[in-house]
Formats: C-alpha cells, sequence, structure tokens
DNA sequence: TTATTTGCAAAGGGTTTGCAATGTC
DNA sequence: GACATTGCAAACCCTTTGCAAATAA
C-alpha cells in the first residue's frame, strides 16, 4: 500500500535504519508471504505449521513477534476475518490490494477488488491529516444456505455452507496450502 | 443495516420466532446499546462494569453470550478495531451506519460516514448473491505525531498521541462513558 | 410444565512475556 | 563486544463452556 520493502535487502536496509537485525527467521517469514498465492493469508499457528514440515523450525513466538512487527512496519496486513484469530497476508501496492466479504455463519471468506474504496479511503485519511498505511473493507453477509437453513437461529455450531463461497478456505489442511506455494515458487523474486 | 428490531417488543418478538427467550438481561443489554452515545462502542467487560455502576449486575458470561447472540441477529456490529479485544454497537440502519479510523500505533479512534461504501458494498454481496448484513471500512493510519516518534520504529508501548484524534476513545474511563449515557437519556425511544 | 437462560467457576485457545542462550551488526 | 533476537515455558487475557438453579413461555 504505503510501504513495499519486499525483497530480502530492502528489508534489512529498513530494519537496520531503526537498529533492528535481520535474522535468517525474519527472512524467512518475508519469504513465505511473498510466495503466499493470491487470496491466501496465514495464521500464526497455520504459519508455525507450514514452516515445520519444510523442516524450517521457527518458534511459534518468534512468529508472533515476527508478524507484529512485520504488521506495525507496514509489511503485512491483519486481518481480523471471522474465524476468531488474526490472519496474516502482504500488504500489497495498489493493483493488488483487495478487501473480503465474509460469510458470518460459515465463515467463509472471499476476496474482491474496488479500486474506489481505496481511493475514498485515501480521501479520508487525509483530510484528518493521517498517514495510509491500509484500508480493509469487510462485508458481512449471510450466505443464501444460512437463510435457508432458519438463520437468525441458531444453527448447529460447526455448520459450514455445502457450496464454497470461498478460493481461500481458512480451514483448508496445510498441505494444500504448502502445495500451491511450491507451484508458485519458480516465480520468484529475491 | 439490515436488520433493525431496536424495540424491546421487536426483540421479544423476533427472538421468540425463534424458540427463544426475552429476558431482562437481554433487554437490558439492548436498552445500554440503544442509548449509547454516536461514536461510542463497549468491550464485553466495558458493559460489565457499566452495568455493575448502575447497579444492574448482570453475569460476564451472559454479557458474552448476549451480545454475540445479537449479532448473530445482525442487532449489533462487532467491531475489531485495533484494541485487540471486540467492541460492539449498534448496528443502526442506514443513514447511521459508519466506519472507523484507526491509528495502528495509538489505537485512537476516529468515526466517519461514507455512503457510496455502503452502496459497493450492497452491489458486491448481491453480485455473490449474499445478502448483507453490515459492512466495515476500516482505514489503517499512522498520525503525525506517531511518525515524529520514529514510526516504524518500536516506540514505548504504551504512548499515545498527545492528540487526541477521537471522540470514542476506548481506553476512557467507564465513569465518563456513563455520564455521557445518563445525558442522552433523556431521548429515549422505546 | 418444559425448554431456555442465568451465574458461577473452571477450562480453553490464541497471544505475550521473562530469561538465558544465541546471533547480528 | 554490545545489544537485538531466539526459543522455551510459563503467564496472560479474553472468551467459552459445563452444570445446577432460576425463569420465561
Amino acid at each position: 500500500m504505503v510501504r513495499q520493502p519486499y525483497s530480502s535487502s530492502s528489508l534489512k536496509a529498513e530494519l537496520n535504519s531503526r537498529g533492528w537485525r535481520l535474522t535468517p527467521q525474519r527472512e524467512t517469514i518475508l519469504h513465505v508471504f511473498q510466495n503466499l498465492p493470491r487470496g491466501h493469508h496465514l495464521s500464526a499457528e497455520e504459519l508455525f505449521h507450514l514452516l515445520q514440515k519444510r523442516g524450517e523450525e521457527i518458534s511459534l513466538s518468534t512468529i508472533y513477534r515476527s508478524v507484529k512487527l512485520m504488521t506495525r512496519m507496514g509489511i503485512l496486513r491483519e486481518l481480523e476475518l471471522a474465524e476468531g484469530h488474526k490472519h496474516y497476508e502482504l500488504n500489497r501496492p495498489h493493483p493488488h490490494h483487495h478487501h473480503h466479504i465474509v460469510c458470518i455463519q460459515c465463515n467463509r471468506t472471499l476476496e474482491f477488488n474496488n479500486d474506489s474504496v481505496l481511493k475514498q479511503s485515501l480521501k479520508q485519511a487525509e483530510k484528518e491529516g493521517l498517514q495510509l498505511i491500509d484500508c480493509q473493507l469487510t462485508i458481512m453477509t449471510i450466505c443464501p444456505e444460512a437463510i435457508r437453513m432458519g438463520w437468525p437461529s441458531a444453527l448447529p455450531s460447526n455448520w459450514a455452507c455445502t457450496r464454497a463461497i470461498s478460493e481461500s478456505d481458512p480451514n483448508r489442511d496445510i498441505e494444500e496450502i504448502e502445495q500451491e506455494i511450491a507451484e508458485t515458487e519458480s516465480s520468484e523474486d529475491n
């Protein structure tokens, strides 16, 4: 969005200028997010397991510390969708920037682009004299299945839509994600 | 937004139609949110303390259960700003609907209106065949003070802007909120 | 009367933190 | 060499849950 230090070297420069240090762990984590297929976002725990499977052991606390740091630097976006825990993804500059639609019943998530939201946000931030870091429009919806099931009454707590309204299912298996990353890995740019 | 059962009687009707019940606790909680001054949102804990001070003891678990229920019914909006815990406010219909600007350093929050965001959201939801319940645009910013303090480096963890960029400071004292509510209490409509 | 809701206390789950060891600048 | 960072385990905090008693319909 506003900041875009996506290469390891610019990450290093950015960190060092603040008296911080580039560590293999931070480099690895940045690398994972760089190669995450579009439409994916990882929780700290997911990132941890993903790295474990790759044989790159980074402790959970380091992961939590790193994503928090990178979020405060504006490198990552912290998403609070409806899963009950945070997800992270690269805070990409303009044309890749996107928003989310969530079903508040089944938590399935769908991405969409909308430039005018970004424009409105820039205008609004400027008006307040604040520097824009990110903007996130989250649209809460109810999917037709949930309505058919009798929403807003209590549905079985783990009920999920039969129709997949999501390309970026937060509940999918790590292995699936891992595989997609492997496929993307060729188009790498560090 | 989409749903608007704001009176006790329509809440009762809505609950009963689902086999649920109107309890004094639920009525009280709805009442608090109805009379919350514009620009305010409460966490479960804040709501708990506020009621305590009024002498209306509702257990924390009931509060958590109630706000969750009302959110799923579309009566409340669940806000995930930057405080680390959820806040709630009435999910108001059109002209009162609003969005938030947050400073990711000091968490101060500012409200703003923007009809076009709602329009865009309606269009997007419709396009996906989903029923809109709510939409929230959250603009993450950095305030000038934080930039001056050397952002994105680590600032003192409890550092806060000297300039108040918020009419709805999440950290304000409950008593203050309580007082404002008392002042608003006259323009009641149940 | 029957099923829901409450309140309490205990458990849960994601996230943070203290501290000694390690690694970066 | 000085100071940031890691990893581990314990602590934390917000939130949820089990269950018996109370209560709305």
